[in-house]
This record gives structure tokens, C-alpha cells and sequence, in this order.
DNA sequence: CTGAAAGCGCTAACAG
DNA sequence: CTGTTAGCGCTTTCAG
């Protein structure tokens, strides 16, 4: 295997002591002395052992992040900007997939089998808030998006409320009146998708429209195919709708895709606004409002409260619950008139 | 903090042997004796601690992966996979975003600054042949991707010639003749670029038609906007294209973009195809022509090569070439004659 | 400024 | 079947 501590101090003649001492510079050692270790060190390939140091330690500069899945261009992008942001503070990501899954939510929360993660940031889906109250931290821990009543761990999220309101109000001042809603998730807990409803119907409700359940459309994820569906079950019904507030942008962009294959034309017969601000939404055709969360800054605090509640001497800082900006980009597809672009 | 093992032992009146041998089920321990050392495990909480077995095995369980951007859809996708893979196998994955930075590359292959993975799977970009054969892998290596020639590490890649040649056969089988390519890299060494464009040029050659440089546009990056760049140069150049071959789906989206800007209809003044078959592409407007490499197996291959090399016993297995199957996808924006779906 | 040595939590070889 | 014990490689207290 690999040469140790040990080995460099044979070669160098000195302590292991010393060695240390020149790797992390903790204290101040001759200049000759710097000079042999540092030359046995790189005759040797010497590389520090991060378990053993680790284990000293107590810490492992490893924090895990909780997703529910890379391959999806919101989550995709989020994870960059954490692992981007971590590196910054000389962090290493380790990252899991939950794929929604209630049992691996639950088993990560838990500590996860294993001690190796200094602070965990997580993305719940699956779980509800009573369930992440219960299940007490086992390590310093940050919830992105909805739902900690309790306070127990920092929370990170935007007010979705007041940015689906917005959203819809948007389209409402476009002088659409038939608004439906794309993007339901009954059967989750998280929270999310609810609060984004419930600013649909707020606004709905403020401009004098009674909220029509058949128009709500629940889907079984978050992606274009599920929003395609949904969109030809609306385009099937009754009243065809004359706007789409898409709790995503990919549903969003399932929706104008199956709006193309139906022949309806976006924005003038149908009007669509998505949530998130992907990438794809700037160059769709016709580009996709969306309610754009700074994605950055949802990253940049998320590290700072984990780096606060790691560093902190006792671990009694109480919990933040942080709201993050959002803002609603206006794009092609709710173009005023007939305007595509 | 949290208890050990010894503390399990005492609580449980057992020596740290039993106990570890209940965590980990290496030993017969009689029913009894397992009972009052689960309970005294749950009671504690206890938790195994991963850098102490790491420090032991020699092992972390942990595999690296190096990739130039997590916030892109094709290795969003194809990160996902390989987490999903190695999940399967009980590893953990920790990210390493390089931004095509050859510095960030080097210090990775070189060990990078502690052993902390027990293998590792880069996927190139600013490196060259020439510097991945010299730098002696220190730990069981994976390239994705292009290029090495020495054979040093294994290598998983699609056939990038043949297959850009198949996209450009395709086109010119719809009958364009003046097929322009988007995404050169002359300043980047990996040879992926490089490899794609000798397909289409072949693929011009043999139809007769002799390759115009100035219908080989350069990219400064694979996303959309520079598809969009380059696209809008061709569009104002001296003889406009009437076929595209991007060397990404995300260049083919961007100048997709562009060409319905400047009110070019797709496919039927110019067809456009792409490579990656990210998931866009299946819901664009229209739909997107795109050479789709096998992903799952190329997680899968990875993942495998990587696990032989690091359970080989002698770590002398021969470094494997594997070429990963693709298949050409015709969708709308190739489609023959005026119809756009 | 440097050496010796203890010990982080765990596993496994060696008794019993 | 179970107890004792020696390290894995590193940091750090205590001497010198």
C-alpha cells in the first residue's frame, strides 16, 4: 500500500511528531527540518489518510446532500450550486438519491448507518412534518423547502404561497379567467405542492373566480411527461382552460409540449407559467415565465447555516427558518395579445 | 457525543467482540446474547463509526466522481445513474465538480489532497492524452469518455466517430447538403469534439461533398446559448445552412432557439440534430433528432470496472477499452419533407 | 523546537 | 460461542 506518517518520519529522520507538524503547518518547525520532511514526503508520494484523521478528529469534512433526484434540471442545478458553494469552504458532498422514498428520507434523518457525515441538507419529499419532528437530528441538519413546525432543524425555502399568488395573478392581469393549476400532490406530505395550490387559489379568490377542482390536476412527479398528461386530460374536458399555472417548469413544458402536438397555440389560446427557472425555460419555444427562486442564495445560506450549527461550541443555536427571494420572470409564453415572442 | 461500541459492551455486558460481531453478522452469536446487545444498541442509539472501519479496512466505501458540471442536463442524467449504481453496490458517491478546470483534474488524479476514495470516476475534459498517461493513477481510475491512449485506466465511451458519423448520414439522407456542425473545442484536449467532427466529416465525404470550414463553428461551452451563438453566425453568414449536426443536444436546443427567433422553420428550412438524448429534446418544439449513447450502461460499465479493480486482489488486471452501444433517434426536427412532427 | 506515547472506534487474530 | 488485545494512521499532551 501507500507510505504513512511513520514511513516519512523513518525517512526523513525525524518524529512523527515533526511530519504532522510540517503537514499542517500547527506549529513552527526549522527550516531545515521543513525542508527534509517536505522532501521525503514527495519522494514517498506521501498523501494524509483523511479515515485515520478523521478519526482523530471527529469530524470528516464529508456533508451528505439529500435529493430526490440528480437527473432533473432543478435539482440538478441546485446540487451544483451546494457542491460548488461546499468546495468554497472545503467541504466534500457526498450526495444521495431518496427517489422519494419515505424509508430512505427516514434512514438518513436517522444518522444513516454510519457517522460519517458532519451535517446532512436535505431535501424531504416523501416525508411529512410530523414524521421530521419526530425523527430528532442525529447531526446538524438543514431542510430545503417545506415544513418544520417544530423548529427542530434550519429551514431554507422560498414562501410559496405568495409566489404561486403571484404567478396567478400574472396570468389573471393578462385577462385570462379560465386558470388551471398542474402539478397536485395528494399523496405527498412535503408540503410543497399545497402551498403552491393554495396561492392559486388565493389569487383566484381575489379576483372574484371560485377555484374549480376539476381544473386542479394532480400528477405522480414532477416531470414533462406528467405534465403532458395532465395537459390533454384539461384540453379533453369540458371547458378547455385559457392559462396553465405549472407547479414546475418541467410540468410546464410537458403542458406546451402536448399544447404543440394538440395544435393549440401558446400564448395566444393558452397562456403557461411554470415554478423554478430552469434553464430550458429561456430557450423553450415560446421561452416559459416562471417564478424564479435564487437558486444561489438557497445554496449559499443552506451551507451557512450547516457551517454555524457544526461550529458551533455548544449546539444550542436555535433554529432559522429562512425565506428565500424569489421573482417572476415574465417570458414568451404569457406574452400579452398574440405575441409569442 | 454519541456512544461506541465499548459503550454498547458495557451496557450490554458483552466485550466489543460480540457486539461488533452483531452489527456486522460475521460471527454465530447465540439468540440471547443478540437480543441484549440489539437492545442495548437501540437504547444507546449507537451508531457505527465509518472512519474508525475505515482506518481498519483500509477501506472507505466511498468512490469519487469528477465531473466538469452537475448543472447540465446529459451528466445530471448521467450522475444520477451512476449514483443510482452505486448505491446498488453499497457505495457512497462523493462529487467533485471540475469546471473544466485542468487544475481541478490533475489534483484529482493525482490522489487529491487525502485518501478518502477508494476509486474514482472522471470524465475529462480540459486534460489531454498525453498528461492522463502521465499522471500515475494512485488509486483505481475510470475515465469517461475520451482518450487514453497508453491504456492506463479504463476508459467508457460511445464510438464518437462512427456515431457523428450516423447523424450526418442521417441528415444528408433527408436530402440537405449544406450541413453546417456546432460545437468544436479547439482549446480543449479531451478529443471528444474532435472525434465528432472527423464523423461528420467523413460522413460529407463520402456523400462527395467536401467540408467547408466555415461551417465548423467553435464553442467556448456545450450549453444553449452558445448553440444559440453560433447558430445566429451561420444564419448571417454568406450561404445559410440547411442542416445542423450539434455535437449536444443542448448546442442543438440553443440554435434551435435562435433559428425561431430569426424565423427559421425546423425542420423544414433547416433540420437540426443533436447528441446526447437528454430529456428535453423529447418535449422541444419540435421534437429533437439525436444520437442517444446507452447511459444506464455506461453507469453500469463504470461502476463495474471500477468494483473489479478495486476487489482484484493483485491490482494488475489490464486496464479495459469498453465502447458503449448508441442508436440514432430521428424525431421532429428531421423529419422528411414539410412536417414538423 | 522535537520525541515518546496515548488513544480516537473498530475489527480480527488469538486464546479460552 | 465469547473475551482479550493489538494495531489501522493520525493528532496532541506531556516531557525534554
Amino acid at each position: 500500500m501507500s507510505s504513512s506518517l511513520k514511513d516519512v518520519a523513518a525517512r526523513a529522520g525525524v518524529s512523527a511528531r515533526t511530519v504532522s507538524n510540517v503537514v499542517n503547518g500547527s506549529a513552527r518547525v526549522s527550516a531545515q527540518t521543513r525542508q527534509r520532511v517536505q522532501e521525503a514526503i514527495d519522494e514517498l508520494g506521501y498523501r494524509p489518510n483523511l479515515a485515520a484523521r478523521s478519526l482523530r478528529a471527529g469530524r470528516t469534512g464529508i456533508i451528505g446532500l439529500a435529493i430526490p433526484e440528480l437527473h432533473s434540471p432543478y435539482f440538478g442545478e441546485l446540487a451544483g450550486l451546494l457542491v460548488e458553494e461546499a468546495q468554497r469552504r472545503s467541504w466534500t458532498v457526498i450526495i444521495d438519491q431518496t427517489r422519494g422514498d419515505a424509508e430512505a428520507e427516514r434512514r438518513l434523518l436517522a444518522g444513516g448507518g454510519g457517522r460519517v457525515m458532519d451535517g446532512l441538507i436535505i431535501s424531504p419529499w416523501a416525508l411529512e412534518a410530523q414524521e421530521l419532528a419526530a425523527t430528532a437530528p442525529s447531526l446538524p441538519l438543514v431542510l430545503l423547502g417545506e415544513r418544520d413546525p417544530q423548529g427542530l432543524a434550519d429551514r431554507v425555502a422560498v414562501d410559496n404561497v405568495a409566489a404561486a399568488d403571484e404567478a396567478a395573478t400574472h396570468l389573471l392581469a393578462r385577462g385570462r379567467r379560465r386558470i388551471a393549476a398542474i402539478g397536485l400532490q395528494p399523496h405527498l406530505r412535503n408540503g410543497t405542492a399545497e402551498q403552491r395550490a393554495e396561492g392559486y387559489r388565493r389569487a383566484l379568490r381575489r379576483a372574484g373566480i371560485t377555484p374549480r377542482p376539476e381544473w386542479e390536476r394532480a400528477v405522480g412527479s414532477l416531470h414533462r411527461e406528467e405534465g403532458a398528461r395532465a395537459m390533454a386530460e384539461l384540453l379533453d374536458g369540458d371547458a378547455a382552460p385559457d392559462a396553465v399555472f405549472a407547479f414546475t417548469d418541467e410540468l410546464a413544458l410537458g403542458a406546451m409540449y402536448m399544447a404543440h402536438t394538440r395544435g393549440v397555440r401558446v400564448p395566444e389560446e393558452l397562456a403557461i407559467a411554470g415554478f423554478d427557472d430552469i434553464e430550458d425555460g429561456r430557450f423553450s419555444h415560446p421561452t416559459l415565465t416562471t417564478v424564479s427562486p435564487d437558486k444561489r442564495q438557497i445554496a449559499q445560506r443552506a451551507l451557512q447555516c450547516l457551517a454555524d450549527r457544526i461550529y458551533s461550541p455548544d449546539n444550542e443555536v436555535p433554529a432559522s427558518d429562512l425565506t428565500i427571494p424569489h421573482r417572476l420572470v415574465v417570458r414568451g409564453s404569457t406574452a400579452p395579445g398574440g405575441e409569442a415572442r
